[in-house]
Parts: C-alpha cells; structure tokens; sequence
DNA sequence: GCCTAAAATGAACAGCGTTCAAATTTTTTG
DNA sequence: CAAAAAATTTGAACGCTGTTCATTTTAGGC
C-alpha cells in the first residue's frame, strides 16, 4: 500500500494546505516558499518537486478557493426562490459575503490574475467559466430576446460589475462603500441591470 | 541660480519619468531599481536619496497617471451633451479607452491599491474622490431623491461597476468581453444603472 | 583657494525564488 | 536477506532583488 504517487500527492495536499494558511495569514503577497515548506514539513526543495513553481502553487490554492467559491454561489441561488432577479440578487449578496469571509484567499484570486507572465491553466479557466455560467442561468429566463452569445457578453457583465463594486470596497485604501450601504447598492446594481429598458 | 532643491526636483522627475516609461515597457511588477536609476543617469542609492522607496516612487508615477486620467475624464464630459446620461456614458467609455490605451499604468494604478502594507498619500486619495466626483455630478441631476450620502454610494458603486467590467477585460487571461460587444455592454450598465425603477 | 555642509555614489547586506549535486530512502534483483 | 539500482528528498549554493550607509564627490560662502 501507500504507493509513491500516493506519497507524492500527500506532500502536495499539505504544501497547498500550508500555502493557504499562510495565505490567509499574511496575504499573497507576503507569500515565502520557505515559511511554507517549513509548515509542509519538507525541505526547501520539496516544493519544486511538487509544483513547477511558487506560482503553480499559487494556482492550486486558487483552485480550491474557486470550487469553495462556486459551492457557495451554487448553494446561494438553490436556497434563494425560484424568480431569477431573486436568484441573481442572492448569487451577488453570496458572492460579497465570500469575499469578505475570505478576503485574502480572494485578493489571490484576482491578484495572480493580474500577474502578466504567467500561463493560466486550462482547468482554471473552466472553473472561472463555470461560475458565470452561474450567472447566465437566471440572465436566460429574463433576457430572453437576447441570443447565446449576448446573453453570455451580459452574464460576464453582470459578474464583472458585482465583482468590481466588491473588489473596491474590500480595498479599504480606496474610499469604498461597506456593510448596509454596500449591500444596498450591490442589490440596487442587480435589479436595474436585470430590468429590461425600451 | 539653480538652488539645490530645484536639483533635487529635477532629479526626482526623471526618475519618474524613467520608471514610467519601464512600466509601460515591462509592467510594475517587472519595475527593478537598477533599470530605473540607469536610465536615469543616476547611482542606485540615488532613488533612496528622491523618494522612501520604490513603492514611493511607483505612487509618484501613479499620481501623474490618475492626473492625466482625471483629464482625459474630464474632457470627455465636457465634450458630450448636456444630458447627465449622455454624460456619463461618456466617462464610461473614455475610462475603458484610457485603461486600454495605458494598460501597463493603468493596471499600476490597481495593483498598488491592492497591496496591503503600503500606506496611500493623503493627496493620493484626494485624486480618487475627485475622479468619484465626476461621475456624482451628472448623477445628481438624475436620482434627485437621493441624499449627498447616497448620492455619494451611487456614485462610487457606478464607478466601481464600470472599473470591474473594464479590469476584467483588460485582462485576457480570464474569459472577457473586447471590442463592441465591451463597449456595447457598459453603455447597458449605465443606462440601466441611471435609470430609476420603482 | 580653502573649508564645510550637502548630495551622490556603489559596494555590501539580507532576503527572496530557484537549482541541482549529493545524501537518503525505497524498490528491484540475484 | 543482502546488494545493486532507481527514485526521492535534501539543503547549500546561486543569482537577483530592494535597501542601507560609509565614503567620495560636489557646490557655496568666506
């Protein structure tokens, strides 16, 4: 038992599991490969027999902080009714609270997205697909004289402005709005986006 | 003539001119102290002597960046109608013209807001509430019935909204609009987000 | 021309991600 | 079971980074 690609992908669950901690703790940014293999248990290099790089560990525990983040935009819109704008409106709320409840594994999300040299594994892409497509389910039932492809342009919209109003607010340096009056206006942007106009 | 001070401002401007000109060329995070000091014609030690430290300089750049933004703003808004929509339109696409064009400073700008160490200048953030500003102006004659506070939420979340569509897009990696159908779908979000529903 | 204060210099430092020859562990073989 | 072979783990060493500061150079007043 316990063959060696067993082994092998152990240290790689406690590499991601130490990144994540450390993540949370002290940002992205303050991000040291030697904090993490010493919390890993493993040698300096352990890491790079693991991962390609720093970066590619970045990716994973992104990877997982994607699919904590659909399951809990997914459990959003299954508890909210079945009206779309409702449904919408719970999506965006939902996708705050994560964000707030998880500031820095968030900022990682977005800050290695923003990082110019690096590849974005296909994976990645699919997972970010898949939360839009969120989205696009309830966009369906109310933008229903909109074809495929603008109904996909509109849910990347829609997610693309929640996720600013969200992003600037979480950045306290920047003057940003929070709490009530956040969510307030988060609501306020969902129901005339999806409020069709002549 | 040419007091010592006026020396020392004159060097402090080329190194922001040189540091511009490497982000515009590599990106912040390919900005190194070495390139910046050499193609200003001055020693390494020489930035120290200038600015607290490279993040200080970068703020510097991203100080002239939010000026030439604010104006760029600005004569997109005299430049359209009178008609508070029409007008922000206007600023909305002008910012993604501005981002597009300037894509390395731009994504400068946001980089360094997201890092959580740095402390932004006083005046710094003044130049952010005066871009806000602009977009609360012709807001203010279209939700009449709102108060300076709310008027002032509305008014970061419309910026916010019309940043976040924009940043992901400039972004290639994720999945995002580009060309018309991005322009098309920030003229929906802000007639639709300036357009009072009951 | 000298003296002094201020400014520019760049070698040195500490810390970073990354590499890779060597040591160690695990597996296969006789 | 021992010994050889393969695979894995190790951490010292490397090159690059931002930053410092003792030293040198420059400039202004007498």
């Amino acid at each position: 038992m316990a063959a060696r690609s067993d082994k092998r992908e152990e240290l790689k669950a406690r590499l991601i599991v130490a990144a994540r901690k450390r993540i949370e703790a002290q940002g992205v940014r303050g991000l040291r490969a030697r904090d993490i293999t010493s919390d890993a248990g493993c040698a300096l290099g352990g890491l790079y027999n693991a991962f390609a790089d720093l970066q590619d560990l970045i990716v994973h525990v992104n990877g997982e902080t994607l699919d904590a983040l659909e399951a809990r935009l997914s459990a959003a819109v299954s508890a909210a009714g079945t009206d779309p704008r409702e449904r919408l409106e719970s999506l965006a709320l939902a996708y705050l609270d994560f964000a707030g409840e998880h500031r820095a594994l968030w900022f990682a999300l977005f800050d290695a997205a923003s990082l110019a040299d690096t590849t974005i594994p296909d994976w990645h892409r699919e997972q970010q697909r898949s939360l839009v497509g969120l989205i696009a389910e309830p966009l369906r039932a109310i933008e229903t004289e909109l074809d495929e492809a603008h109904l996909a342009a509109r849910a990347q919209a829609l997610f693309a402005a929640v996720h600013g109003i969200v992003t600037l607010s979480l950045e306290e340096r920047t003057i940003g709005l929070s709490g009530e009056p956040l969510a307030h206006e988060l609501r306020t942007l969902v129901r005339r986006m999806t409020t069709a106009q002549l």
